[in-house]
Order: structure tokens, then C-alpha cells, then sequence
DNA sequence: ACAGGAAATTGCTTTTTGCAAGCAAGTGAC
DNA sequence: GTCACTTGCTTGCAAAAAGCAATTTCCTGT
């Protein structure tokens, strides 16, 4: 959790920003918040097709910041696993808020019409439910 | 509100940081919503010293999807000043979360403690209260 | 008409991204 | 053991975006 580089603010949208504005970082984290993915492997896998370079270097910075961990799989040692660490999980209601907000603006998002309803409707229950699978 | 460019995908995620997923668009939504700036200097003005092309590239950006609207000042018709759409204006809970994740792990936010303990304790009337400014 | 200020635009350099290729370490089949 | 295979990166280079300083345009009040 270095942390040690320049800030421009300590503002906390600035701080934010710094963690996690640019255009693919998110991805990461909601690939491993939601879609069970834990690999290099699974993230170069996604939708938006990032680069190898642009992941590693992501995720070398994600690890740094303390907001995911690096580690091995038991039954595979040559496997690499990453996952989120609390500082990453506790991202969970930005992320919520954020697919709240485009599901309501984009006519074509992908998220579905249940799962906006259930944000809609009982936000701190929904939170509670996916941590609850943590 | 433009929105006619190729996506990446139609994850919710994905469509906001197709919005604001980079290191500026944000600061300007904050100074909007937060400190009462309005003009072109006022953003120029915030501590993050943000350039005049990347302002004018990001004030247009945000217009075109429909976040920001660009106006005149009755007051003096040369003055030009922004304000936030309802769509803008619903990025509100977005901003609060990161508020409060940025307040949770950076030991020296400018965000007040008090302004994090109401966030903590009642979130939702803390929203109601912003809104009902507006 | 002119001075002044606000809101950009332009030109240039540096940094970051995107893409393709390559490579190293571990594993599984034989 | 060794050889093909998979996984997890690293490297090199071209293209795009950001950063910075200087300049310009457009009001507008005098």
C-alpha cells in the first residue's frame, strides 16, 4: 500500500481519481466484484478488450494501492489469483451508485431491470446481500 | 446530447466511465456541485490547476452528453456560465460514496469530519437536504 | 473607438495508450 | 527428462492524449 507518489489534492474526489480515473481500472474491479473473474487470463477476457500491457500495469498499480491482492491458487501454484482486499470491497456502494446512474441514462445498458429495481428499492438491503457473500 | 460514439460495451460500468472515466471530468462536476463554480476561471482557479485546452475539451464533452449545460449570465450577457442538467445533477450520490471511500482511507482528506459523519449516519437525508438547495 | 477581461484556440513537447510480437516460468503428457 | 502448452507478463513502436505557454477572439462597459 505505497501511496507515495505526488498527490494534487486532498480532495476526495481528487483522491479518488488518483485511485481509480482513467478508463480501465473499474473494469478490473468490477470484473472481480461481479463477475467472479481472478485471473490475468480473465480480465484480458472481458468485453472491453484491454491491452496486456495497460492490465499488468493496472494491476501492478491496484496492488499498490492496497485495494487488491496478489496471490497464488492451492490446487494450481502456477496460477496466479488476484482479489479485492477490504479497501477495494468497500468501493461496492461507488459502484452501485454508478450502475444505478447508468442504468437510468443509457437506453442500452446491460444491466437488468430486476437488479435496477432492487437498487432502487432497497439499496442498503442489496448491499448488505453481496456482502454477505464475501 | 450527443452520446453517437462507438462503446466499448453497454456495462453499466463501462458507459460511466465512457462519461467522466478520467482524471478531470469529475473535478469539474465537484466544483459545479459542491463550491458554487459556475465560469470558465472559476474551474481554472481550483487547486488541481487543470489546463485551459483539457477545461475547454472537457466543458464541451460534457455538454454534448448532456451533464452540463452552457449559458449567459443575465447580469453581464458576456460572461459565460455552466450549470448542471438533472443528469448531472444525479451523479450527486456517486460523488457522496467516493466522498465517503476517500474519507474512509485517506488519512489526509480535506473532507470534514463532520461532513463524513453525517454521511455515515444519514446519508439519505443528507442527499434530500443538498437536493432540496438546488 | 478603445481598454480590459473572460473564454477559448493554437503550437509544440512530453506522457500515456494501443497493438503486435516475444519471452519466461511452470505443468502435464509421454 | 523433455517437449509442447498455457499463463502471465515485457518490449518496441506508432498513435493519441495531456501539459504548458503564448496568442486570439469576443464581448462590454466607458
Amino acid at each position: 500500500m505505497a501511496d507515495n507518489f505526488p498527490h494534487r489534492s486532498h480532495c476526495p474526489i481528487n483522491y479518488a481519481l488518483e485511485s481509480f480515473g482513467d478508463k480501465w481500472t473499474l473494469l478490473i474491479i468490477r470484473d472481480l466484484m461481479f463477475n467472479d473473474k481472478e485471473s490475468y487470463g480473465d480480465f484480458l477476457a472481458s468485453g472491453e478488450k484491454i491491452s496486456t500491457n495497460i492490465l499488468a500495469d493496472r494491476l501492478k498499480r491496484l496492488e499498490e494501492l492496497g485495494i487488491v491482492t496478489k496471490g497464488v491458487k492451492e490446487s494450481n501454484r502456477s496460477r496466479v489469483v488476484y482479489s479485492l482486499t477490504q479497501k477495494g470491497r468497500d468501493l461496492l456502494p461507488i459502484m452501485l451508485e454508478i450502475t444505478r446512474w447508468s442504468g437510468k441514462y443509457d437506453a442500452n445498458t446491460y444491466a437488468s431491470r430486476s437488479f435496477l429495481a432492487r437498487l432502487e428499492q432497497d439499496r442498503d438491503k442489496l448491499i448488505a446481500a453481496i456482502r454477505a457473500g464475501w
